[in-house]
DNA sequence: GGCTACATGTAAGCGGTTACATGATTTA
DNA sequence: TAAATCATGTAACCGCTTACATGTAGCC
């Protein structure tokens, strides 16, 4: 966000549209996590560092270093805001909730096309790419090693299947619904991997034997 | 990389080993490409750009702007060097070459059996899974625009394939076929994520029947 | 009493992008 | 001669990681 302009035009913008399509606020995609982990339940900082550990690792993470920063800035925004609870005896944690406005933000967020990302970086990939520099031997061990790890992955994901076992059926949980749509692509993303890992040893092994 | 270490310890460690293992030089992933680039052929900082934007867009890239400071970096760690060439009458470039030390450093590399990275941020799969906060139609709708862009980018892909015709048959290009490696991780992926996006609209509209 | 988990912050640094800045060469 | 491309750099900023820093609460 830029400060400058913040405090010369944040005053004039009437509504959060205005504030969005002047470029005033700059939202970046961990705001939208938090405003969709928010937009679920009430929770504290340290509440969204363990959701980004579990059910977010998949596709989307970080470290309370980074989370607390964006809690002040968001709230600055109204965006968010917070009520003080004690733990304990003297323990304050902050319990944040999401405003109509950071609600209306994050329906806006959904509501876009965004484009795909002009590119993925693979550092894998590119290790391939310049794999002549070793044997031919060591780029079917460097597979074989990338295989191993991806079907361990994939075998942990598997492990989590059982929980979405209801899915079909009533009563129809929206949040579920797409936990699991999410879940699958993590699945069919893992077993890709694996196939094509597959399919360059064997082309490997195919080309050793003509040689 | 860190120059205070490096004025106190880089000239005490005798060899390459040394100054990796001890962390004396820290490489990135873009160091690497550049190394890479150069193990193929010389070249100045503006052929590796164009370099980055064509052969490399699939899996890594990098802007001028992060190349010539890392060029000046390598330089001084002696990994690659450059001598000037005059374009026309007065117009210096600096065509670089890796020198044996960056050819070690590489290989080095290409032997490493890199860790997974933990996670594979994703901006679609996030907003997808909060998007109970749209309609069940928008959803259906964010899937079919992200599939339309993945099949167009697969299109684009599989106009390349006849690039890769003399590949099984001798001479058994070594480059080419570590380019036909990665190319194909390319088609696979996109062919996935068409697969996944397919199957989770014909998941919405099996459910939005039952509703 | 000691360990783990809860809870909230700041600082330094890295990799990367966007913008600023300059000038020569080639091609239409 | 104008525009596109070749060619090399710097500065400001952003997102994120690692490390620094502090203290409480609950459990064995």
């Amino acid at each position: 966000m830029n400060c400058a302009i913040l405090t010369k035009e944040y005053f004039i913008a009437t509504n959060y549209e205005q504030i969005i399509r002047k470029g005033i606020i700059n939202m970046g995609t961990l705001q939208y996590a938090i405003l969709g982990l928010l937009s679920r339940k009430d929770m504290t900082g340290y509440d969204m560092s363990k959701e980004f550990e579990t059910t977010l690792s998949g596709f989307w993470n970080a470290k309370h270093s980074q989370i607390y920063p964006e809690l002040k800035t968001l709230t600055e925004q109204s965006l968010i805001e917070y009520h003080l609870e004690i733990s304990g005896t003297v323990l304050e944690k902050k319990v944040y909730s999401i405003t109509a406005a950071g609600r209306e933000q994050l329906t806006q967020w959904e509501n876009n096309f965004n484009k795909l990302k002009p590119i993925a970086k693979d550092e894998f990939r590119l290790q391939l790419f310049f794999s002549d520099c070793v044997s031919p031997e060591h780029r079917i061990e460097l597979l074989k090693n990338r295989l191993a790890q991806h079907e361990e992955r994939l075998q942990q994901l598997r492990e989590r299947k059982p929980e979405f076992q209801n899915l079909i059926a009533p009563p129809l949980d929206e949040e579920e619904f797409n936990d699991y749509l999410v879940y699958l692509g993590g699945i069919m993303r893992e077993e890709e991997k694996c196939d094509w890992l597959t399919k360059c040893i064997s082309l490997c092994e195919d080309r050793k034997k003509k040689n």
